[in-house]
DNA sequence: TGCGTCACG
DNA sequence: ACGTACGTGACGCAA
C-alpha cells in the first residue's frame, strides 16, 4: 500500500470563497489582506489534518480556454474579479511558495482541469488524493482513492465527497454530476443546460437514464410532454453543456505528481509574508519570531570569569533557567549586555565570580533586567543580594498594557517591534520535545535576551511617562518584586505529618462512598468522569437534565443540588466530589510541592499576569486553599510558623472593593454607610427591600449580598438570577431598586462605560490600564463582555493597588521597626505573616494601621485580623 | 490540549 | 433578540 498522500487545491476558487466569506481586512498600507488570511487559515487547517507528502495549488491561467473554442459565451456575464481580490494574488502565489508548496498553471486551461488530470494520474497509481476547492463540480473526480472537500460557508468549515457522499446526496455517481451539470446548466459559468430542467428534473431523469446520452437514446419514455419538448428543443445545447461541465483529464501538463513533493514550508519566508499583511494572530502564535533574528548578528563572548574587565556601572543581566519555575530549575548561566558587547558566563563560574557578586550587590551599579524578582530569588540560594534594580522589562511591558502577560522575553519584545530575538520554546522546544541544546545556542539566546532588555528600557520608560505609569511602575511594582522574591524564597512551613494523616482517613471515606454511589447506581463506572457520570444519571436513572455543556449533561455541582430529591445517590457524588478535590488537589498537590531541604513550600506570585492588577499564585497556588467548608478549612491547620513558639497572624481588608466602589462613585448613600461602619449587606437589604433594619431577615441579607457581589462584577439580571435561583425579572427588580437607592453608583457604571468606549481602556485608582477593544464591538456578546469588565476592574484593580502598597509600607515598616516577623502570603485581600510570640503585640497595632492607611480613601478602609498555631486558627 | 469542574478572592 | 455574572489555578478525563 502507497503511504502517499496527494493534496491538490483549486487556488482561484479557494481564494474566491476566502474572499467573500470574510470583511475586508486592511493592513497599514491599505492592502486587502482577507483572501490571503482566509487561505492560510484554510491551508494551515487542511495540512494539519492531513498531513499530506505532496502538494499543489492549480491556478486558472488567463481568461481563454479551450472550452471558449466549444462555447465563446462560457463564463460570460460573470462579474469582473473585484480589484480588492486582484491585488491579494501574489500575496496568495508568495505564500503558497514560502510553505514550499508547488503551483501551476497552464495557458487555455483551468484549475480544474489540471487537478482533473493530476488525479487520474494518481488514481491510476493507486494513490490517495485530497481534491480542495469551493467549486462543487470538482465532485465529479471523486473515486474510491479520491476525496473531493468542498468549503461550506465559511473557509474551514468543509464537506467531503466521497463517491458514497455524492450517492447520498444527489443518488447519482460521481461521474453523473457532469450529465447533471449538462442538464441544469450553471449560471455562474453561464453554461445554458436546458432550459427549465433544474436539479430535481435533472436528478430524476439521470436516475432512470443514467446519462445525456441514454437519455436522448430513450425520450419516449420520457413522461410529460412539456419536458419532452424542452429536451427535443434542446438537445445539441445539453450535449454541449455536458462537454462544458467535463473536466479535462488528459490536459498537456508538463509536470507529474513525482513533481509535487512536499517537505514542509520555509518559516522565515512564511512570516515574512505575514509580517507584510500584518496577520497579528497568526504571528502570534507562531514560535519563529522574525528571519531577523537569523541576520541580525550579536557579538558576544562566552567568557571563564566575571570580572572588572567586563563589569560597568550600568549593565543588562539576564539569569537563563532552563525553565520558568526558578525555584528548582537549573541555571544554565549568566549573560550580560552592555549595549554593545554581550557576555555569558555558563552557570558553573557564574556565581563563583567573586567581582561579579559584589557587582550584583552594589546598589550603585544599576541592573537593567527581564525579571527582577526571578533574578533576585536565584540570586538570593546563592548568598546574594541584588541592589540597584534600574529597570524590569516583564513589569515595564506589564503596566504599560497587563495584556502582555508573557513571560518570555521575545514575546514581550515583539510587542514593541524589537524582533532580534528567539523564543524559549523555538530554542529549547516544548512539551515533551523540550530539551537544553548545546552551550553556544544557549549563550546567544540569552544574549540578545541581555541586549533586548537594554534597547528596550527607553522605549518603554517613554511609554510609561506618556501614560502617567511610571510612579506606578517604580514607585509599586518594582518594590513589590522584591518583597515578593523574599516571600517565595522565604515559603511557608507546611506540617507534612497533618497532611498524610488527613490523606488517610480522605481516602477511607472516599473508598467507602464509592462504594455507596455504585450500588445505587447497579453498575461501577469512573464517577469523577462527568460524561459517565451524565450517562447513569440522567440516562440510566433518568433525572432530569437541568443545564447541558458543550459535550453533554452539566454536572455542575448547582445542577446537581437541584436534583438532589430526586435520588440519594446525588448527596453522594456532591460529597464525592468535595472529598475527591481535597484529596487530589490539597492533599496529592501540596504535598508534591513541598520542598524536601526544608520542608517549605515556596509558591510563585505571578506579578505580571492578571488583566486587573492582582496577584496569582503558582506552583502551587495558595490563594485558593479551601476555606468556605469546615472539612477543607482544616488543611489550613498544616500551614505552620517555620520556628517553634511562633505564630501566624492573619489580617484581611473587610469589604474592600465595595469601599473602593464607594470612593469612586463618590455614592453618598454608600460613602455614609461605610463613614458609619454599618453591615453593607445589611444596609443594601433595607435599601433594597424597602425594609427596617430589624425587619431584614437572613434571606433578605444573603440576596443583598448578591446583589452587592454583582455590581461590583457589571450587574446583569441574568447573572443575578442564576446565582440566587430567582427569575430574571425578580433579579431585574432587585437591581432597580439598588440602582435607584445608590444613584451614584448608577452614574458611575455609566460614565465608566462611556469613557471606556471614548478612550479604550479604564484606570485604577494609581493610573493602572486596561485596555477593552471589545468594547465598541458590534458582537451583542463581546460588547457586554467589555462593559462588565470596564465595570469591575477600576473596582478590582484599585483594590489590588492598595494591598500592593500596603506590601510595601508593610515590608518598610517590619525593618524600620527591626522585627523578626515575615510576611509570608498576599490572597487578594489578605496578608499572613509568621511572628515570635513576643511582636504580636506590635503587630496587632501596625497591621491595622499600615494597611488601612495604605492609600487614603473619602471612606474609611477597615482591616480585621486574628493569630494563632496555624493558619487555621487565624480566625 | 480543551473541557468540565471546583477551590479561592 | 442576543446569553453572561469579575479575576484566578489545578485536577482528571477524553480526545
Amino acid at each position: 500500500m502507497s503511504t502517499e498522500k496527494i493534496l491538490l487545491l483549486d487556488g482561484n476558487s479557494l481564494a474566491y470563497r476566502a474572499f467573500f466569506a470574510l470583511p475586508l481586512l486592511t493592513n497599514e498600507h491599505g492592502i486587502h489582506t482577507n483572501a490571503v488570511y482566509g487561505f492560510t487559515m484554510m491551508l494551515q487547517k487542511i495540512m494539519d489534518e492531513e498531513n499530506p507528502t505532496h502538494m499543489l495549488v492549480a491556478f486558472d491561467a488567463g481568461k481563454t480556454t479551450f472550452r471558449h473554442s466549444t462555447f465563446g459565451d462560457y463564463k460570460g456575464g460573470r462579474q469582473k474579479t473585484p480589484p480588492e481580490l486582484s491585488e491579494q494574488f501574489p500575496y496568495i502565489r508568495k505564500l503558497i511558495d514560502a510553505y514550499g508548496i508547488k503551483r501551476y498553471e497552464l495557458e487555455m486551461y483551468e484549475a480544474d482541469d489540471i487537478i482533473g488530470t493530476l488525479s487520474k494520474q494518481a488514481d491510476e497509481k493507486g494513490q490517495q488524493v485530497v481534491i480542495v476547492s469551493g467549486d462543487k463540480d470538482l465532485t465529479q473526480l471523486a473515486t474510491d482513492k479520491t476525496t473531493v472537500y468542498i468549503t461550506r460557508k465559511g473557509i474551514t468549515d468543509i464537506e467531503k465527497y466521497t463517491p458514497e457522499h455524492v450517492q447520498e446526496k444527489y443518488g447519482l455517481t460521481p461521474l453523473q454530476i457532469i450529465d447533471m451539470k449538462g442538464l441544469m446548466g450553471d449560471a455562474s459559468d453561464n453554461i445554458p443546460g436546458v432550459p427549465g430542467v433544474g436539479e430535481k428534473t435533472a436528478i430524476k431523469l439521470l436516475k432512470e437514464h443514467g446519462s445525456v446520452e441514454d437519455l436522448y437514446k430513450a425520450l419516449d419514455t420520457v413522461s410529460g410532454v412539456k419536458l419532452k419538448e424542452k429536451l427535443i428543443a434542446n438537445e445539441e445545447q445539453a450535449i454541449m453543456s455536458k462537454a462544458l461541465a467535463t473536466i479535462e483529464t488528459a490536459a498537456p501538463i508538463q509536470i507529474s505528481i513525482d513533481d509535487l513533493s512536499y517537505t514542509g514550508p520555509n518559516m522565515e519566508e512564511v512570516i515574512e509574508v505575514w509580517k507584510e499583511l500584518a496577520f497579528k494572530t497568526l504571528l502570534e502564535k507562531s514560535d519563529y519570531i522574525s528571519e531577523e533574528s537569523e541576520t541580525t548578528e550579536v557579538a558576544f563572548e562566552i567568557v571563564e570569569k566575571i570580572d572588572s574587565t567586563i563589569l560597568d556601572k550600568v549593565m543588562s543581566v539576564h539569569l537563563e533557567m532552563y525553565d520558568g519555575q526558578y525555584h528548582t530549575s537549573e541555571l544554565l548561566g549568566i549573560a550580560l549586555s552592555d549595549g554593545e558587547k554581550g557576555y555569558f558566563a555558563p552557570a558553573d563560574i557564574a556565581f563563583q565570580s567573586k567581582d561579579f557578586c559584589s557587582w550584583l550587590e552594589n546598589a550603585t551599579n544599576k541592573k537593567y533586567l527581564a525579571d527582577s524578582k526571578a533574578t533576585q530569588a536565584v540570586s538570593r540560594k546563592h548568598n546574594v543580594n541584588v541592589h540597584g534594580v534600574e529597570f524590569d522589562l516583564l513589569l515595564a511591558a506589564y503596566i504599560v498594557n497587563p495584556a502582555i502577560s508573557s513571560e518570555d522575553v521575545a514575546a514581550i519584545a515583539k510587542e514593541f517591534g524589537y524582533f532580534n530575538l528567539l523564543t524559549n520554546d523555538s530554542v529549547y522546544g516544548k512539551g515533551a520535545k523540550k530539551t537544553a541544546p548545546e552551550i553556544e545556542k544557549i549563550a546567544e539566546h540569552a544574549v540578545r535576551k541581555a541586549r533586548a532588555i537594554w534597547d528596550l528600557k527607553e522605549k518603554l520608560e517613554v511609554k510609561l511617562e506618556e501614560n502617567e505609569q511610571y510612579a506606578l511602575y517604580k514607585e509599586i511594582e518594582l518594590p513589590l518584586a522584591s518583597i515578593l522574591g523574599t516571600m517565595e524564597s522565604d515559603g511557608v512551613l507546611v506540617d507534612k505529618q497533618i497532611l498524610v494523616e488527613m490523606g488517610h482517613e480522605l481516602n477511607i471515606k472516599l473508598r467507602a462512598i464509592e462504594q455507596d454511589i455504585y450500588a445505587l447506581a447497579g453498575e461501577t463506572f469512573n464517577i469523577n468522569s462527568p460524561k459517565q457520570l451524565g450517562v447513569i444519571l440522567f440516562e440510566k436513572i433518568g433525572l432530569t437534565p437541568i443545564k447541558k455543556t458543550k459535550t453533554g449533561y452539566s454536572t455542575a455541582a448547582d445542577v446537581l443540588e437541584k436534583l438532589a430529591s430526586e435520588h440519594e445517590i446525588i448527596e453522594q457524588i456532591l460529597l464525592y466530589r468535595q472529598l475527591g478535590k481535597l484529596n487530589s488537589t490539597y492533599i496529592e498537590g501540596l504535598l508534591k510541592e513541598i520542598h524536601e531541604d526544608d520542608g517549605k513550600i515556596h509558591t510563585r506570585y505571578q506579578q505580571a499576569l492578571t488583566s486587573t492588577g492582582r496577584l496569582s499564585s503558582i506552583n502551587p497556588n495558595l490563594q485558593n486553599i479551601p476555606v468556605r467548608l469546615e472539612e477543607g478549612r482544616k488543611i489550613r491547620k498544616a500551614f505552620v510558623p517555620s520556628q517553634p513558639g511562633w505564630v501566624m497572624f492573619a489580617a484581611d481588608y473587610s469589604q474592600i472593593e465595595l469601599r473602593v466602589l464607594a470612593h469612586m462613585s463618590k455614592d453618598e448613600n454608600l460613602v455614609e454607610a461605610f463613614n458609619n461602619d454599618l453591615d453593607i449587606h445589611t444596609k443594601t437589604a433595607m435599601d433594597v427591600f424597602h425594609v427596617e433594619q430589624e425587619a431584614v431577615t437572613s434571606d433578605m441579607r444573603r440576596a443583598a449580598k448578591a446583589v452587592n457581589f454583582g455590581i461590583v462584577y457589571g450587574i446583569s439580571d441574568y447573572g443575578l438570577s442564576q446565582n440566587l435561583d430567582i427569575t430574571r425579572k425578580e433579579a431585574a427588580t432587585f437591581i432597580e431598586n439598588y440602582l435607584n437607592s445608590f444613584p451614584g453608583v448608577k452614574g458611575y457604571m455609566d460614565d465608566i462605560v462611556h469613557d471606556a468606549k471614548q478612550t479604550g481602556y479604564v484606570t485604577t485608582i494609581l493610573n493602572r490600564r486596561r485596555y477593552l477593544p471589545e468594547i465598541t464591538s458590534s458582537n451583542f456578546n463581546l460588547r457586554s463582555f467589555a462593559e462588565r469588565t470596564a465595570m469591575n476592574t477600576p473596582i478590582q484593580g484599585s483594590a489590588a493597588d492598595i494591598i500592593k502598597k500596603a506590601m510595601i509600607d508593610m515590608a518598610e515598616r517590619l525593618i524600620s521597626e527591626n522585627m523578626q516577623t515575615k510576611m509570608l502570603l498576599q490572597v487578594h485581600d489578605e496578608l499572613i505573616f509568621e511572628a515570635p510570640p513576643e511582636e504580636i503585640a506590635m503587630l496587632e497595632k501596625i497591621v491595622p494601621e499600615v494597611m488601612e492607611n495604605a492609600i487614603k480613601l473619602i471612606v474609611p478602609l477597615k482591616v480585621d485580623y486574628a493569630f494563632g498555631s496555624s493558619w487555621y486558627d487565624t480566625k
